[in-house]
DNA sequence: TAGACAGGTTAAGTCTGGGTTAAGAACGGG
DNA sequence: CCCGTTCTTAACCCAGACTTAACCTGTCTA
């Protein structure tokens, strides 16, 4: 089934080769980029269904690559970023991503997304609407959790229907419970994941930043129905299936 | 039911043992390495179905076996990692394996995510071109025992369906009795399990966090018909099939 | 049946983990 | 360089969680 074409756009072997021995095992064809002139190179040499791009590389960064690349294809991307960084959405919003994964991710994580990718791409050239960008997203990615909307594809988030603005902490906040399914994060999980492992500073920090969170998503902030604490271990994010439980 | 074969390769007694005994408890045949070399070769004689590797041993690193086992055979692998390790280095390591868990981690996430797995590979074997589930969901950590329901990810207990909100002793007390399977749990190891081996306390306390969980899972908290008092022992969770048979 | 254990029960009193708010530092774009 | 936004830190608050203590009850044994 899979045969599909996949530019892996990375300069670090110890990350490369495993990588690409699991998508050849999974059934993708891999071309291998080292940095990031090489990458679009083969970009337009093989025309891949799939670019993995990482941010950081020798001779022209990723970014750089994936604005290029997105000037003259839609070539579906996926950014690999680090953990923590800037870069979370940014990115994604304004070089056009068309998703991306955070440092340690495992490969069958990043073979969902590709997958996903790929079917998302797939429905959209089915239905022979407009650029893949300006089409409504495939399902997969959009979240509806009572009244909030989140679109992991186009990094919007909605209550009721309204886009509201999410920054930078607040979005991989978010992201981050979104992505535990409904199960509880562990504070300190959370905070290697929206800060990075190294980060240290005040505990306290997280809970503000919750409050934010709580404050454009909940309709009371102060006894929240979707963000909820638990006590000694971290937070969770309901999923969509307990809300429509309860009247 | 499981049969299935771990090779587990760790060359740390204090993790290696009481992991050992935990997965030969579910029902698992456990073979111990000490080092990567010899990880290696007891793959290779004994074919295991699951993999756990530790990233750091002696003779050989995790990662290099990852690879040199990648290379000769699909068998899944389970990385073991320290969490805070180097993460630049720790993904590429990563990415071979089919999983990972940064330590700490609880023998039931271990169990579970080699459960998830196990269930991945047969799958894919199954139907030819398996798109693998690509979603890995909260697994089977929903416990059902009688009128009670823990939901371990979630944090969530209910009794007859109806939430109850236990507080952290009250919910980790739950979480060792359910543990035993609806054996019995000596005061001790009770005591060792919730509050940590090194704690020194009131020993009466347990008895009145008892009390508590009485109060919010028994219909009368003082003729208890799940959490029974064994005298001289401790205390025990009623196990499913022993609710059925009395009406 | 007294005495000794083992556990049950209740009511303080203290502690702790988050919640909340605001101040100012850092950043990013004109 | 200024202005608005975002982030971090700090200080204070509080409800609920936890422990301890004191007293009670049941059961076993000699």
């Amino acid at each position: 089934m899979a045969d599909e074409t996949i530019l892996l756009a990375d300069d670090d072997p110890m990350i490369v080769d495993p990588l690409a021995l699991q998508l050849r095992r999974e059934g993708f064809t891999v071309h291998i980029a080292v940095d990031g002139e090489d990458a679009l190179a083969q970009a337009r040499r093989v025309t891949p269904d799939v670019v993995l791009l990482d941010i950081m590389m020798p001779k022209k960064q990723g970014w750089e690559v994936c604005r290029e690349l997105r000037a003259e294809s839609d070539v579906p991307i996926i950014m690999l970023t680090a953990r923590g960084e800037e870069m979370d959405r940014i990115l994604g919003l304004e070089l056009g991503a068309d998703d991306y994964l955070t440092k340690p991710f495992s490969a069958r994580e990043l073979i969902a997304r590709i997958r996903a990718v790929l079917r998302r791409v797939a429905m959209d050239s089915a239905r022979q609407t407009a650029p893949a960008a300006e089409t409504a997203p495939a399902d997969d990615d959009v979240v509806q959790l009572g009244r909030v909307t989140v679109d992991r594809a186009r990094y919007q988030v909605a209550i009721d229907g309204e886009p509201v603005h999410l920054s930078q902490r607040e979005y991989s906040l978010l992201m981050a419970l979104l992505d535990a399914q409904g199960a509880a994060v562990k504070r300190g999980d959370l905070v290697d994941q929206v800060w990075g492992a190294e980060w240290i500073g005040d505990p306290r920090t997280l809970d503000v930043h919750m409050r934010w969170l709580r404050e454009k998503l909940e309709r009371d902030p102060s006894k929240p129905e979707l963000l909820l604490t638990i006590r000694g271990v971290g937070y969770r994010l309901v999923a969509p299936e307990e809300i429509a439980a309860h009247g």
